[in-house]
DNA sequence: CTTTGCGCTAACAATCTTGTTAAATAAAAT
DNA sequence: ATTTTATTTAACAAGATTGTTAGCGCAAAG
């Protein structure tokens, strides 16, 4: 098994390196990210971050495949609640994703910077979460098209509900600084934002799906 | 007057510097933008472009109060149809924020990357604005309210059905790439595309706010 | 004990990136 | 026509940024 980075001993060098990378490319991006200040956040010489990770380039996708696997484990999730009640599992799935973006915070803005604005890097992606996704999206349009023979359900198309809620989840947490500008200091990130959201959208969504 | 960027007479120097730029800086972000693909992109010395605007920084400042500006039209444009009723307004809203959304294309990222995600930056912009939006929002409070009391409306907060429908107008085409990979090659931007999600968000919006 | 390999450091180097400057040219004013 | 001002160019420069390399020390294997 590989070596993980949250133990109780002191973490090696490795570990140090990806820590601070992970801080400065969530913070500053690709572009923005310099070497020199994730190693020196490290602790480390920056010849120590050629050693190694080769180039600025390696590390980057060494941080994009973590948080592709955080991804996958959300999914993977998601896929097993899925033979709960309609209604149920919709609220399970957003109150899901809300409290993997709370306990991610900076994730939603990197993702949509870093990788869903970038074909190449999504290409990427896509095929370590190609497997988990299709199956995933025809079990729930078949999930709401029994519900909508038995009257339970409006007629509504799995791909642009997933939208609605990833649209409704992500944005707000992705726009920080903008939403604690609005609603006062710190406000996004507070326990109380993150129920709120949580109980507007389930709110929002479940409304969009009533006959 | 000012001179424009868009007449009939060939461009010049500076409004070509500030062409390349607009697209540069959208394309790639602050950090990643460099000045001498700027230059090379607007066909002139890279000399050219610290003499018509002295340093990267301040050309990027004239970006953004562009596309400041823009929003404030956005939000002027708002504000004059607050006379309508409440369901017209709201379906008007979104729809014209849909159609400037499809008329600026990469706007959307390049505000949440650089300016909703950036405590200092977003404090200048919000300078610019802050006299439209408290109105605009007590006063789509108080319409809501007067319907609410007529019956015709559910009690909901403005600010969160405001939050509620930028997450839904802005998310999609945000993550152009991620929703072509998903709904096939170009959809985004596509007429249809801009109509459906105008449809979708539109009823979205309304059953959360029937009573 | 010696040797091998790993982690590490310090110094170096190539390229990129932003920004400056002196001088040339064109345009405008007097 | 002359002076003044604005625009442009080419060359330069400082510093940042990524990446390399030669060699040191140390621990484990032989």
């Amino acid at each position: 098994m590989e070596e993980t980075v949250s133990n109780n001993n002191p973490p090696d060098t490795e570990s140090r390196i990806l820590i601070a990378a992970e801080q400065e490319f969530m913070a500053k991006g690709y572009a923005g990210a310099r070497t020199t200040s994730i190693a020196e956040a490290a602790g480390v010489t920056h010849a120590m971050l050629h050693y190694y990770f080769r180039t600025k380039d390696k590390l980057f996708e060494r941080i994009i495949a973590e948080k592709t696997a955080l991804l996958k484990e959300l999914m993977l999730g998601s896929i097993d609640s899925s033979d709960l009640p309609l209604d149920t599992l919709i609220t399970t799935l957003i109150s899901r994703h809300i409290d993997f973006i709370a306990a991610n915070p900076g994730l939603p803005r990197f993702m949509v910077v870093e990788v869903f604005g970038n074909s190449e890097r999504l290409a990427v992606m896509r095929n370590q979460l190609i497997n988990y996704a299709p199956g995933f999206i025809a079990d729930l349009q078949r999930r709401i098209d029994e519900d909508v023979k038995r009257g339970l359900c409006r007629k509504v198309d799995a791909v642009m509900l997933l939208i609605d809620i990833v649209s409704l989840n992500l944005f707000s947490f992705m726009s920080a600084p903008l939403f604690n500008a609005i609603l006062g200091a710190d406000f996004v990130g507070s326990p109380e934002f993150v129920e709120l959201r949580k109980k507007e959208n389930i709110e929002t969504i479940m409304r969009k799906l009533k006959p």
